[in-house]
RNA sequence: GGCGACGUGGCCAAGUGGUAAGGCAAGGGUCUGCAAAACCCUCAUUCCCCGGUUCGAAUCCGGGCGUCGCCUCCA
């Protein structure tokens, strides 16, 4: 099936057309590396990991490259502030990125290019602008000349002669022929890390880097091209500006941006106290699944209310889903497979399917897959399973789970070897069954209690009684 | 000032011309020695307000109210 997505650059819905058929170059703008991720940029990256599951879902190759920004004027000042050189400084937050994404089951790229390891490219490609008159030197700075480029602001829709220059424009510039005009290469100051270049010490500026390290990995021209809706202009904009009049071609096809999430109906700031980076929410004893189907289940186009109560109920959510894959552990297979259960397996991976092929539809995909579950419920209610049912909806379940990776608890769970063995428990169980069947219900209860201390909970059926650990 | 997004049940959230998905919460039922857990069922004559277009609008158009984002290095 082939993907329909909201294409940012047109601002209209149409359908995938890779320049390989069934191969996607993907590129998606990266962390700056001066911190530890919050909440937003997870939600960034993790609408990033579902776009390229989903493309790989539905038959896609896909070659993802996401940079790391190790060199701006927030590193600089940071690693300053700490007293550290900038690779010493940034370090540890690279890999506490890192952390985040695994903590998240986020899918690795293929290329995490840094910016410091690729001077080179961007001095290379700032040349080439200089030599085809899109920019100009001034004072070992150089500029991109915004007038030089016919349909600048097209994926914006931004008028540049419109936009109010504001205040700190004179503060960090360098004299600039034109005040729209936005810097490629900066001169160096006292304190800042310099690389050499044809104009002299200095260091690239921030624009510079996605142009030069996407075309590098990706082509000149590739599929799709990812990141906030903050980044839409400028700097989506000027990658645009800087590698189509660098190379004539056109740069990537696709633009998709994903909106921000909010805190409690307001926007994540410090100042309010509603920053949050996910180790402050996994300190705070939040399941990291739960987070992980919070962020997934809102469309990226639309504002995420990031609430603790929604923690809660995507917990919730997850406890039914869970509660599936424990009944049907249990569940007994007898006669011959049903043709009920084949028949919602094929629908739900292609429902499913469906779902993520109208624009990320994850909203959709989730009720697709809650149908399922309480179709299959009833299957197992009334009357049960037939030989192989069991695998089938498992097998269909970890189809859908190679996007959502949030079905199985046991990838998610941290082996703790704390309290009384499974055997232990099971002995208890049999003992309290036992007295049931006896009716010595004081000793049962009692049981019972014993068990609801170690917070196992007991499921009474006419099949017997199942354990599980709260 | 310019550009843009959004306003759907108690909460979260799909649906963008054909008569309101799903999750959480809530209520009822089944099961049970009693419970618990679980499962099943129910739960918006209506989509911020007012006009208009249409056989038909939550969906399109106009106006209003409200919330929010971007406007030179914030995902």
């Amino acid at each position: 099936m082939t993907p329909r997505f909201f294409n940012t650059l047109g601002r209209r819905v149409e359908a995938l057309a890779p320049a390989q058929a069934g191969k996607v170059g993907l590129y998606t703008c990266g962390p700056t590396v001066y911190n530890h991720a919050h909440i937003g940029n997870l939600r960034t990256f993790l609408f990033e990991d579902i776009l390229r599951r989903s493309l790989e879902y539905l038959g896609y190759e896909v070659h993802q490259v996401m940079n790391l920004t190790d060199v701006d004027d927030k590193t600089i000042q940071g690693a300053h502030a700490a007293g550290l050189g900038l690779d010493e400084y940034t370090e540890p937050f690279i890999a506490s990125f890192f952390e985040d994404l695994a903590t998240l089951r986020v899918q690795p790229a293929q290329e995490y290019p840094r910016a410091t390891h690729h001077v080179a490219e961007m001095i290379e490609l700032t040349e080439e602008l200089v030599a085809r008159g899109h920019a100009y030197e001034k004072e070992g700075s150089v500029f991109f000349r915004i007038a030089s480029d016919e349909d600048y602001g097209k994926l914006s829709g931004v008028d540049v002669d419109q936009v109010v220059q504001g205040d700190r424009v004179a503060s960090d510039e360098y004299g600039k022929d034109d005040v729209r005009d936005f810097v490629l290469w900066k001169a160096a100051k006292p304190g800042e890390p310099t690389w050499d270049s044809p104009w002299g010490p200095g260091r690239p500026g921030w624009h510079i880097e996605c142009s030069a390290m996407s075309m590098k990995y990706l082509g000149n021209s590739f599929d799709i091209h990812c990141g906030g809706v903050d980044n839409i202009f400028p700097h989506h904009d000027n990658e645009i500006a800087q590698s189509e009049s660098a190379t004539g071609e056109p740069f990537a096809k696709v633009w998709l941006h994903s909106e921000h999430l909010i805190v409690e109906g307001q926007k994540m700031s410090k100042s309010l106290g509603n920053f949050y980076t996910l180790k402050d929410l996994l300190a705070l004893g939040k399941d990291p699944r739960a987070m992980r189907y919070l962020l997934l289940s809102v469309n990226y186009r639309q504002k995420l209310n990031f609430t603790f109560e929604a923690i809660e109920a995507s917990g919730a959510a997850l406890r039914r889903l869970d509660e599936h894959r424990f009944r049907l552990q249990h569940a007994v297979e007898s006669g011959e497979a049903k043709p009920r259960v084949a028949e919602l397996c094929e629908g739900l991976t292609s429902d499913f399917g469906a779902a993520l092929a109208d624009d990320l539809n994850l909203s959709a995909a989730l009720a697709v897959l809650f149908g399922f579950i309480k179709e299959t419920n009833i299957v197992i209610e009334s009357g049960g399973l037939g030989a192989g049912d069991r695998e089938r909806i498992l097998t269909a379940l970890a189809r859908v789970d190679q996007v959502l990776a949030v079905l199985d608890p046991s990838q998610w769970t941290q082996a703790s070897a704390e309290g009384p063995s499974d055997e232990e428990i099971q002995g208890w169980v049999d003992e309290r069954d036992a007295a049931r069947r006896r009716r010595d219900f004081a000793r049962s209860d009692e049981l019972r209690d014993r068990l609801a201390e170690l917070s196992i909970v007991l499921e009474d059926t006419p099949d017997g009684t199942r354990w599980k650990r709260g």
